[in-house]
DNA sequence: AACTATTTATAAGA
DNA sequence: TTCTTATAAATAGTT
């Protein structure tokens, strides 16, 4: 559609490869936003440049907009995470995910819809999180079956020291061996609930 | 660009809509084609019909392809998380994630490169690792500890039950309680590295 | 799904 | 980039 018909193949002449770029990609950008007001569907658009730079529409607006205020945003955080900083332009992943899928979520009957996969992740999170609460239910369990082994020692000793007094009425030698208190070990007193336990 | 000007808002009939839709849509994908193949330009493109139907472009066209296939794909596994299938459509984030970041992977500039995210992704999880990895071993000490007590326990029985046989020899009198044998709790014997430790 | 009158997009040139 | 304009393409309404 222009004063000669256009090979559809890589445009050899960089300047002109350059102009055409940037018209078709306003045109292509326009031409989303209709198709989404038209039909009242949701479109999201990413195109990169040769020379890196990104150009994007969704039909919500978000994503630019999220996209723009991106770098600073996270940058403390990253920071805060102790992360490199070398290789993190900007952001992660989170943002970018959310907003696509804001734009997509919908009941797809013949393909993926963005959200089952945040529906698989969280089903895969909860096994993993079923797996650790049981591992920590074992240690617990563990933990209380060695509270109950410590306080029966404790009160056999205490049966084992009265008899001994008794004997000790009875028969006639000197004790050596009373300094070891049984209540001298209580003082470790595991809390039911660990600190680090989720 | 019709036979007459249409004003671009929401088509209200609903089967003009439709075939709007259909032939925009085809439009618009042939257009991101073009754009990707003329100017080399990493382009993806996602339309979601109102009725939530998918429809996507992507200038590697694996998206496409991993789509259609993604539903066998993971089926099985999916079952053998024991998910429920109802809302699971189709896969998960994760592949769909994949393709838009291998198309859209580039020295951005001044926005967000999607595999920074992948970065932060891991950092989490991996700040995730560090504080469990330290509960667990929090609880492995507190289980040390308290088989350290049981030993110690144990052997304050024994020697008690060593001097109880001593004064027994010298006193007189019958013993009622020396079926609780030490012995008999060390039947439990924990090891060192449990099951679901991670 | 085809047709076709029109509108739109855009290639080349300035 | 931006504008102009000739022409190619896309598509709205019709069948």
């Amino acid at each position: 559609m222009g004063r000669k018909k256009l090979e559809i193949k890589r445009i050899e002449n960089k300047s002109s490869r350059q102009v055409t770029f940037s018209k078709r990609r306003n045109g292509l950008i326009e031409k989303a936003r209709q198709l989404s007001v038209l039909c009242d569907a949701s479109v999201a658009l990413l195109v990169v440049s040769a020379s890196g730079k990104l150009y994007s529409f969704s039909s919500g607006d978000n994503l630019v907009k999220i996209l723009d205020r991106y770098g600073k945003q996270h940058a403390d955080d990253l920071k805060a995470l102790d992360l490199q900083s070398k290789a993190l332009n900007y952001g992660s992943h989170h943002e970018l995910l959310e907003i696509v899928e804001s734009k997509l979520v919908a009941p797809n009957v013949n393909n993926v819809s963005v959200d089952t996969l945040v529906q698989l992740e969280e089903h895969l999170e909860t096994a993993l999180s079923v797996v650790r609460a049981k591992k920590t239910e074992l240690m617990l369990k563990l933990l209380e079956s060695l509270k109950e082994k410590e306080k029966l020692l404790k009160e056999e000793n205490q049966v084992l020291a009265s008899q001994m007094e008794k004997k000790t009425l009875v028969g006639a030698e000197a004790n050596d061996n009373m300094e070891i208190s049984p209540g001298e070990i209580s003082d470790i007193n595991l809390p039911v609930t660990l600190p680090l336990l989720n």
